[in-house]
DNA sequence: GATATGACATGTT
DNA sequence: CAACATGCCATAT
């Protein structure tokens, strides 16, 4: 029988964002390799848009290839991110587009 | 099944 | 560095 959709892909991304340790952050696309299937860095977002509120997936440890939250700066969830990554002990630096990450030293999987 | 949208990535201008 | 364009794929309508 055939799948009504692909869970395993799903369960696969859902894994690794789990497995992203304290005082890491990782990109979507990333993610989306580690999980098995590059390209489908829009799936990871969709999934953590789609993810039930209290959920234990640390989203806010998953950012864009520019450094940045994916959400727009001085919404809710940017806020949240930021204080979250910053009590990690993530380093932001202040920009004028808004706070930037430092991932050279917290990118994951660093090696 | 086609069209539109999306918590993206990469390259070019 | 910023804006624009293209690719990639799943979900919603």
């Amino acid at each position: 029988m055939k799948s009504k959709s692909n869970n395993e892909t799903r369960d696969a991304i859902l894994q690794t964002l789990a497995s992203i340790p304290e005082g890491r952050v990782c990109t979507y696309g990333t993610i989306a390799r580690l999980a098995g299937s590059p390209g489908q860095a829009r799936y990871v977002g969709y999934i953590l848009k789609t993810l039930p509120h209290p959920t234990s997936i640390p989203w806010h440890r998953v950012i864009n290839s520019k450094g940045k939250s994916a959400f727009p700066p001085g919404s809710d969830k940017y806020s949240m991110q930021m204080t979250r990554l910053k009590q990690e002990g993530i380093v932001v630096v202040d920009s004028a587009s808004g706070e930037t990450i430092e991932m050279s030293t917290c990118f994951w999987p660093d090696s």
